[in-house]
RNA sequence: GCCGAUGUGGCGAAAUUGGCAGACGCACGUGACUCAAAAUCACGCGGAGCGAUCCGUGCCGGUUCGAGUCCGGCCAUCGGCACCA
């Protein structure tokens, strides 16, 4: 082996290849309607003042793989970065330090962009966006606008989550088991007036573009789940004693009204409204209000954790009829009944619902089996594939499905009910009682209510305060600069008040990705041919933790923005794929309290950045967790200091070509097709390898140096890029040349080994030329000495060939 | 409780989808180099046995010439949802 060129020396080559990429302007995307575009996406980070994570570049490594490959298949690649830098610790930081949280963001920005380019991803920089910059945060209000003025946003009274220590409303993520996340003082409901999004009239469209998209299956399913479909029918019960109020109607929503035979008694939600109305009818009223008082007590918290035990209390004097067959059943109250799904109110069918059943047990109600096939003394039976109706007048001998149809037909000729389709899916509260997000660009006026900013008046912007605490009865902190507070109508001209709420956190950055084809437009949100060109994002990679909120929110507004013509294409996303968490060395999730975090830039300094991102990518499945291993981390830099000696072993032998040809082909095939299916691990075990080989050779011509390097430079762009330039590969860098083809006629080897078993069992590998079909295979295992000598004595029975795997003799 | 995923060496994991289980890497062991150590290179590395062999992919059973992979029934771990009628 010859003498060494010299040392590999990740630092110098690093700061050398990223400063050459950034003077080049290498990743900047311009539209170029001549090549095909790919617009890669990965979740821009929040920039919190831990800095970055190992975490963060597991997705933003893949994406850089995927996008650097694009780029030398010849494709127009848009890989954008920003901060979405609204969020509650910059805000809680600020309370703590009297210091604006903008500043604090803005150094926090710094310290990750710095990081961040160590890493030499292949971001175009040019594109940065920020979700707090006036310039960004002015299109987020414009479209809230839009929302507003199609009816979509709407002022409702709904239960926040209030800590009674901190005094301050808390998102449902900060409420950890029912206490503050914080302070871990109590957290009790409380209602306010809060500006709620309509996502549920997109229920239907948000679960039907799920067929259009290419989501891992798990996101699909997920999101099926979350916006939660049923169908099932209204049906009205007539509750004589209401005969003053709602025209004594009273109505249920049932996904089994094929057992309205069953109904034995109803259940209305403690705060559904026909209780006040009946104020007077109920006998035991003072029970009622005192459970209704119990209900309202218990948070959120508390109604899950007792679950299974039912409580209520039944309405005196209060009886419904069921329409079916005129028979007369008792009413009650209990909170296993949610106000805020169906109609509040239900049928209650013991015999076949689990719920109802413990509370009929309990309770000691009547239970009527209406479908045959379980023991409805022990239990529910629940069962709608193989039951038979009974007990069910003209729906007798029924199969379920047969029955609903037939009763869903009978109601609605009676106008007693009707088809309804439910989903779990809720409207989206989307104001936050704080100082640190988008000002929500409304005034309220006197006389005309609420009204626009108008556009030209956009960005409403946050103004300079000094103290950012909520005030004692939660309101934001806004409601202390009255000069900005008061204002006047943009409709009338009357003295009014601005919105004080500003927006969460999810609203910056559901439509970021929008925003990054035309970043710097100060005339609309997005040009028509920058989104033209580079919408619909063709692959985002993010955390499963983002699939119900994030990701919904986003293709709702999305979705939004082309029904109302902004935007051209129904889905945002055309693939979406998820990474799996990186864990601490010791198998458990990373946090600073359990003293396992791992930051990157302690390993780049030792290791470099490519081996960083190596490691990353090769340290398990990548949809998995996994837990951190920096001796693993360390092989990987073991591997590329082979790469960098390869240098010292080149030669231009055509015999050394001719050997490593299949190799390199199968290598190129292999890596290319593994990089698609985000099997990096794989990839990298393939590139290892070829590695191996090559050293057990002891040398390698510049053709197959050239493939390896090629192959590896989306994982490791720096090291690649110094040996291409070092050796002369080629004029140009890697980053301007061209992904590698592999020669299909070149993968076949003349021979190719194969396992020889006897009854199920390896007994012996033969060397059979390929190409070899089922028969010839056969033939020429059977006519080898060793075989014969395997199976001399014994009777063969049958004889299994598979062409290049395998030989199965029975005997 | 419901939905989803996972279970393979000391560890992280592979296995062309029914065809040689453990690729690749970590850790470990032996040797070479060295006064020595580190680094590097070479070899070994699931268990039992001197051996030919036998056993081995969470457990029990089945289908098959052949099962980590398919079918039936369990167990365990992780993630999400959770009184949604």
């Amino acid at each position: 082996m010859k003498e060494r060129i010299f040392e590999y020396k990740p630092a110098e080559i690093e700061a050398k290849w990223q400063k050459i990429w950034d003077d080049d302007r290498a990743f900047e995307a311009k539209i170029d309607h001549t090549k095909k575009k790919f617009y890669g996406l990965i979740e821009f980070p929040y920039p919190s003042g831990n800095g970055l994570h190992v975490g963060h570049p597991r997705s933003n490594t893949a994406m850089d793989i995927i996008a650097r490959k694009r780029r030398l298949e010849g494709y127009n690649v848009l890989f954008p970065i920003g901060w979405d830098a609204f969020g509650l610790p910059a805000e809680n930081y600020a309370i703590k330090n009297k210091v604006h949280p903008a500043k604090i963001t803005a150094a926090n920005v710094k310290h990750f962009k710095e990081q961040l380019k160590r890493i030499g991803f292949s971001f175009d920089w040019s594109r940065e966006i920020n979700t707090t910059d006036p310039d960004y945060y002015k299109w987020t209000q414009w479209i809230f606008l839009k929302l507003f003025e199609k009816g979509l946003a709407y002022k409702a009274e709904v239960p926040i989550n209030w800590c009674t220590q901190c005094k301050v409303g808390l998102a449902n993520e900060e409420v950890v088991n029912g206490v503050c996340e914080r302070c871990g003082g109590d957290v009790v409901r409380r209602v306010k007036s809060q500006w709620m999004l309509k996502i549920t009239d997109y229920a239907q469209k948000l679960l039907d573009g799920l067929c259009d998209v290419e989501f891992i299956e798990k996101v699909k399913t997920q999101q099926r789940n979350w916006i939660g479909r049923s169908e099932g029918a209204e049906v009205n019960f007539t509750v004589p004693a209401a005969k003053d109020t709602d025209n004594g109607i009273l109505t249920v929503y049932t996904t089994r009204p094929d057992t309205l035979f069953g109904a034995t008694y109803m259940v209305v939600s403690p705060e559904h409204p026909i209780i006040d109305k009946l104020r007077d009818r109920i006998e035991n009223f003072d029970e009622v209000t005192a459970y209704r008082a119990e209900a309202a007590k218990k948070s959120d918290f508390e109604r899950t954790e007792i679950a299974k035990d039912k409580t209520g209390v039944p309405l005196k004097g209060i009886t419904a009829v069921n329409p079916v067959n005129g028979k007369e059943i008792p009413v009650w109250i209990s909170d296993y009944v949610l106000i805020s799904y169906g109609t509040g109110a239900i049928m209650a069918v013991p015999a076949h619902d689990e719920r109802d059943w413990a509370f009929a047990d309990k309770f000691g109600l009547p239970i009527i089996e209406v479908v045959k096939g379980g023991d409805v003394s022990k239990g529910a039976y629940t069962d709608i594939e193989s039951g038979v109706l009974v007990n069910s007048g003209f729906l007798d001998g029924l199969s379920v499905a047969e029955a609903k149809k037939t009763i869903i037909e009978w109601l609605t000729e009676k106008g007693l009910g009707h088809r309804k389709v439910n989903y779990k899916l809720r409207d989206w509260v989307f104001s936050r009682q704080r100082y640190w997000g988008e000002p929500i660009p409304l005034v309220k006026c006197p006389h005309c209510g609420w009204v626009s900013v108008p556009e030209s008046e956009l960005p409403v912007k946050l103004p300079d305060i000094e103290n950012y605490v909520q005030t004692d009865s939660g309101e934001s902190p806004l409601v202390n600069v009255p000069e900005w507070v008061h204002t006047t109508c943009p409709k009338c001209g009357a003295p009014a008040e601005r919105e004080t709420d500003t927006m969460p956190q999810w609203a910056g950055s559901s439509w970021y990705f929008i925003r990054y084809c035309d970043p710097h437009n100060d005339d609309e949100f997005v040009s028509k041919e920058a989104m033209d060109y580079w919408l619909p994002v063709d692959w985002y990679n993010g955390g499963m933790e983002h699939t119900t909120l994030h990701l919904l929110y986003s293709r709702f507004w999305h979705r939004f923005l082309y029904d109302i013509g902004a935007v051209s294409c129904p889905e945002p996303y055309i693939k979406r794929t998820s990474h799996g968490m990186i864990l601490g060395e010791n198998g458990e999730k990373m946090s600073k309290s359990r003293g396992n975090v791992i930051n990157p830039d302690d390993i780049i300094d030792e290791i470099g950045a490519d081996a960083f991102r190596v490691y990353e990518m090769f340290m398990g499945a990548f949809d998995q967790a996994i837990p951190w291993s920096t001796q693993g981390a360390r092989g990987c830099y073991r591997f590329l200091e082979r790469v960098w000696k390869l240098q010292d072993m080149l030669c231009d032998s055509e015999e050394v070509s001719q050997e490593l040809r299949a190799s390199a082909n199968a290598t190129v095939k292999k890596v290319s097709e593994d990089y698609e299916k985000l099997k990096f691990n794989t990839a990298i075990a393939a590139m290892m390898s070829y590695v191996n080989e090559i050293y057990a050779k002891g040398s390698v011509t510049r053709e197959e140096l050239r493939i390896l390097l090629l192959l590896l430079n989306p994982a490791a762009p720096h090291i690649t890029e110094e040996i291409w330039q070092q050796q002369a590969l080629s004029d140009k860098p890697i980053y301007k040349s061209s992904w590698p083809t592999y020669d299909e006629s070149a993968l076949v080897k003349d021979e190719v080994e194969i396992a020889v078993q006897i009854c199920g069992k390896v007994r012996m590998k033969l060397m059979v030329p390929s190409g070899y079909n089922k028969d010839e295979t056969e033939r020429f295992a059977l006519e080898n000495d060793s075989v014969k000598k395997l199976i001399d004595g014994k009777t063969v029975r049958k004889v299994i060939a598979v062409p290049g795997r395998i030989v199965n003799i029975v005997v």
